[in-house]
DNA sequence: TAAGCGTGGGC
DNA sequence: TGCCCAAGCTT
């Protein structure tokens, strides 16, 4: 078992070399021998929090051409921001982004610190982040543990305490494999496998460089690992979206609260989410039901109905074009509908 | 500590 | 359709 020095040293040369056959290309991902970017790599790690790759890939592409260095990035305006985060969701790390910048653009001359300590105390980079922006900008032997890392854990030693309470365990078993030898491939090659063959459905065991030394593969159930505590159910909340046009066709929005669900960003005006909300318009005009649109959110579900009318009022006017491209996607959803 | 916080794709 | 999940952080 992994336990015993020597069979890590084979264990962790066996993934290594699998990672120089099987790494994958991606945008944020500098060429084998070429120097990372920190402010990249730090960019990408906060866009992939909880997030695929497929889906950050144009975000990622789209920052760095706007906003080349993490100067640049501090010196953009929060709106432009928020706007250009709209549909990546959890709006909380573009405000965090943007403080970060601030912060090494202002408190570090423009230089990301190079330790996880010093990484770990800017807005918006945890623990995970932290070891990832060290490990990868600066080859420090940082215990990167992601979700793909706990599932690889659990599977190579066979853990049989459920999430999330396993993790303590499985941060400690991932750190007994971490050395001095090549931390930013380490990390990316432990990514790698649990996204592309270690997946948390139907693994690709024949693939895999590790079953040497994989409790769960000779267990014969491997995915059966990681176990999960049962999950509690979503509920359903309702709202109305009220689409308003003026005559010059722009459409009425407004900004939310900078804390909580969507906050910071630009959306419809709605009435209250709830098991059974009010429905009072915010202006007078002949409101034409225009149907309903459903969005699923992490904690609850939502229905909201839709009502479009023209008139004008107090509101951030937006022509559409403009507001279906910077709206979180379930305002651009309802105001799809409601020009429908 | 556990809850709050988005979205899109796969099956 | 509904459920699962994705390079988690904050309070």
């Amino acid at each position: 078992m992994p336990a015993v020095p020597a069979q890590v040293a084979d264990l962790r040369a066996a993934l290594l070399a699998w990672y120089d056959d099987h790494r994958r290309t991606l945008a944020w991902r500098s060429d084998p021998g070429a120097a990372p970017d920190p402010y990249r790599v730090w960019l990408s790690e906060v866009m992939l929090q909880q997030t695929t790759t497929a889906h950050a890939t144009p975000y990622f592409r789209a920052f760095t051409t706007r906003w080349p260095t993490v100067s640049d990035l501090a010196a953009a305006e929060d709106g432009e921001v928020m706007a250009a985060w709209a549909g990546l969701g959890y709006y909380a790390r573009a405000r965090n982004l943007l403080a970060c910048a601030r912060a090494v653009a202002d408190g570090h001359d423009g230089v990301f610190p190079d330790t996880e300590t010093g990484l770990l105390a800017l807005p918006g980079v945890g623990a995970y982040t932290a070891a990832a922006v060290a490990a990868i900008a600066f080859e420090r032997p940082a215990n990167v543990v992601d979700g793909n890392v706990e599932r690889v854990m659990a599977r190579l030693f066979a853990v049989e305490v459920p999430l999330p309470a396993a993790k303590p365990e499985l941060w400690r078993l991932a750190g007994s494999l971490v050395a001095g030898d090549r931390p930013g491939d380490w990390a990316q090659a432990l990514m790698d496998l649990g996204a592309t063959v270690c997946r948390p459905g139907r693994p690709l065991c024949e693939r895999c460089p590790l079953t040497e030394w994989c409790a769960g593969f000779q267990s014969g159930q491997p995915d059966r690992y990681p176990l999960k505590a049962a999950k509690v159910e979503r509920p359903r909340r309702r709202g109305v979206a009220w689409v308003l046009r003026d005559d010059q066709g722009r459409v009425a929005l407004v900004r939310r609260p900078a804390k909580g669900l969507l906050g910071g960003m630009l959306g419809l005006p709605t009435s209250e989410w709830s098991a059974n909300p009010d429905h009072m318009p915010p202006a007078t005009a002949e409101w034409r039901d225009a149907g309903s649109v459903d969005h699923v959110f992490t904690h609850f579900a939502l229905t909201l109905d839709v009502r479009a009318g023209e008139g004008g009022g107090e509101f951030v006017w937006t022509v559409v074009d403009d507001a279906l491209a910077s709206l979180p996607t379930v305002f651009r959803k309802a105001l799809e509908r409601g020009l429908a």
